[in-house]
DNA sequence: ACACACATGTAATTGGTTACATGATTTC
DNA sequence: GAAATCATGTAACCAATTACATGTGTGT
């Protein structure tokens, strides 16, 4: 079944081999991060079991920063310092397994918002919380939508002509309208809990910031 | 700590009281399910700790559908046949604990979406593959959004001046913005990826980096 | 007669995060 | 000289789902 962890993996290795699990955890958070996220427990005991399946293999090339030794020193970990660098690559059999898992339906995890779990419960909330939490929620959000748009006009200045360049955009896109459509909403959603507040009149000793 | 489980469970419980575990389970599928899932191998334990913990405590009315003996027979099990109900409701010390919880920041756990997965990666698949998924969330979201507005026709007709009112209708609203949001997204993916699968047409099969 | 809703709970398993151990090299 | 980054891996823990066990009452 290979536990996803697997095929994000492989996904990206088709994209640009010869990445370690530190790269590749590094690839995420600045791409599929947004909206897939893993960590180092899950990435290498994945490498291992895709390198044992032969859906991945040790890559060839070094490639240190610029250290004095790009030789290998002993097996997987040099006996104290900084251990040596397993890059990876895809091999065939990996790239098939990969294009098998992508034409299968992809299948949806409920979501879990915290966020409107709080708000859905707002009437039973302190004054001024609802408010407070709309406002985090807004201020999150302008800040994800710069970031976004950050990726976009860098990712158009240096990748335009990269063949997995449009899907990438596609999900920039996506992610650019959810944002959008929930600064629409929140915009209403601030305007009616303040006025649902207002009224009563004094009770509110603690609407604070 | 308490496990976020048990707070749904407060939530729910200071809506409406004289829950059991099965009351509560149907009552999240048909509300907060949308935004937050939980099952019943998390919902008796923690029903259990907030007991224990003095923060819910059992109710009182039976309120059995129609059957002969609403007599509690046993303990927590009647040796075979259909289990006791075994409903509860809020302390005061649950409602403060509750309160207590609204008010702190919500956290954001990164979602993970399988569909936007897959999109990224779309240059790897087989022609026709990453259009089938953008018509398979299209169905998926035209579905939901009939059920959303649904629901709001009901809730408006049933609960209009229940005084948690306003606060559902505001995530069932978000809910909407965000699917609309999608449905508006995808008609340009779709022409997109329409139009990147057609023009180069024959020597495609493969089109692999 | 059959299926489905009622009803509670536990156990097994998977999935995933966080913290730990370890220390050299690069950058400010 | 301090701080961050490079780099791999394991262990402990927490969260959550699924399957199992059990069988009656209700509606078609």
């Amino acid at each position: 079944m290979q536990s996803q962890t697997g095929y994000v993996i492989l996904g990206l290795l088709s994209i640009e081999g010869n990445q370690s699990g530190y790269d590749i955890r590094r690839t995420i958070q600045g791409s599929v991060g947004y909206f897939w996220g893993e960590s180092y427990g899950q990435i290498y005991p994945a490498l291992k079991k895709l390198a044992a399946e032969g859906l991945i293999e040790p890559a060839n090339s070094p490639q240190r920063t610029g250290a004095k030794s790009p030789v290998r020193r002993g097996g997987r970990k040099t006996a104290g310092g900084r251990p040596d660098r397993r890059a990876y690559s895809l091999t065939p059999a990996g790239r098939a397994r990969l294009q098998e898992w992508l034409a299968q339906p992809f299948r949806v995890d409920p979501p879990r918002d915290e966020f409107l779990l709080k708000l859905f419960f707002g009437r039973e909330a302190a004054p001024g919380v609802s408010v407070e939490h709309v406002r985090d929620f807004q201020q999150r959000n302008r800040r994800l939508l710069r970031t976004f748009e950050e990726i976009g006009r860098i990712g158009r200045a240096k990748n335009a002509n990269h063949p997995h360049f449009r899907f990438w955009i596609l999900t920039l896109e996506y992610g650019v309208a959810q944002i959008r459509a929930g600064l629409r909403w929140s915009e209403g959603a601030l305007k009616e809990l303040e006025s649902m507040e207002k009224p009563a009149g004094r009770g509110q000793r603690k609407a604070r910031q």
